[in-house]
DNA sequence: TGTACATCAGTGAACGCGCGTTCACTGATGTAC
DNA sequence: TGTACATCAGTGAACGCGCGTTCACTGATGTAC
């Protein structure tokens, strides 16, 4: 790992840091050390005095940054849906026949859940959490996520003369089939993940089988 | 709510109960509480202390029937999943064409689920909460499900030719939309029911479609 | 440029609370004779 | 049938611990003049 920060010398002249910039680097130590420590328990177990010691601060100073920990799970999940949008605009980028297509998604897929495993691992694994604000917020994106998916589809052209609602059905589908993939690789050993992506194709060519026959009801 | 033990009267002599029949009747008791604590957060958040304090008991008393928590957890998962396999069996006793078919089985999964909310709420939310035993056991006992699936599928016609590997594929598949209906009917407000059920409907004759013309690579 | 004051991120003591777990106990149920 | 003893589900006191939240504070940074 290296960053911008780590090539400075010796002879650099370091600007300092003003109130402003200090508190944002708080802050994002903050979500950092929180994600950090959902890497292997639930959200709903985290407590605001462990996160606050992980990003280096006393734990009064947390209300700095958040009124709780439900505020700081929120942005955590704007910060989790953003890697997720960014994912299906790498899709996008790259329009293909049919064939092609699944397979350059699947390999987008894969290569975005394993630069940012904890992202994926939150949402998935907070999504069906409970009523807590964390999971409706996640339910919200999720849907939102659905409707651009349903969007993009109308463009392909077996789906043009298809109604709104079986768009909005097979994405749907295609968003769950996603999530299901994301999970076996967030839980997969390595050396699986070839095996995981062939299934994942196998599962979207199945369903794209059916779309030329589709008649609605 | 009435049940037979209401039905005594005054007339009936009632056995007092053995030892090991009350003790018996508390561990139920305390499962019961924990399901029913389960309604709105995760298991994760539960305490023995309260589940102890709502089935009646001390909390020293606890450990008279489980060791710790994860053990009611598990006890919990098998309840649950007795439940599951109690829908299936249902599922296979109706056999009919592949059309009547799609819509008796999404029927049953609508009224078991109805009849047993908690239990298919325990299994669909703890399922991804993390790397505690009992989403372990939930994600072994769903694996099985899928299993005895994929050799309930190979009796049908267009199936009896794919691989063991194909039909694996398709019964995950079934199970991953089966759940996503699961989920639905569970967050649903009152009247969505058949909303949901007629696209749960869609989702797997759109699967269906793509059976007969899917060749393996 | 220097001074006086305001802002505010982070500190540290303190609080009451519910937690899991230990322990010695009680008293009803069960068993042996 | 009656007696003496064993079993054991449930009790209640006690423990040390981490929790969220309050409060008055400190001292570096920022601002006005």
């Amino acid at each position: 790992m290296s960053n911008p920060e780590d090539a400075r010398t010796l002879t650099d002249v370091t600007e300092p840091l003003s109130r402003q910039e200090r508190k944002q680097r708080t802050r994002q130590a903050l979500l950092d050390a929180a994600l950090e420590l959902l890497a292997d328990r639930p959200f709903a177990s985290l407590s605001l005095r462990e996160v606050a010691k992980a990003a280096g601060i006393v734990p009064t100073a947390f209300y700095r940054h958040f009124a709780s920990m439900d505020e700081l799970g929120i942005v955590l999940v704007e910060e989790a849906t953003r890697t997720l949008r960014g994912m299906i605009r790498l899709a996008r980028a790259d329009p293909a026949s049919s064939k092609r297509m699944v397979n350059a998604s699947v390999r987008t897929l894969h290569d975005q859940v394993r630069k940012h495993e904890d992202h994926f691992r939150f949402l998935t694994r907070e999504r069906y959490s409970g009523t807590g604000p964390v999971a409706r917020t996640i339910e919200v994106e999720l849907r939102m996520f659905a409707g651009d998916l349903a969007i993009d589809l109308a463009r392909f052209d077996p789906l043009r003369t298809w109604s709104t609602d079986d768009l909005h059905m097979l994405a749907d589908l295609i968003v769950t089939v996603m999530l299901a993939t994301i999970v076996e690789l967030l839980e997969a050993r390595p050396g699986q993940d070839q095996e995981i992506m062939s299934l994942a194709e196998k599962r979207l060519r199945l369903i794209l089988l059916g779309v030329p026959q589709w008649k609605s009801h």
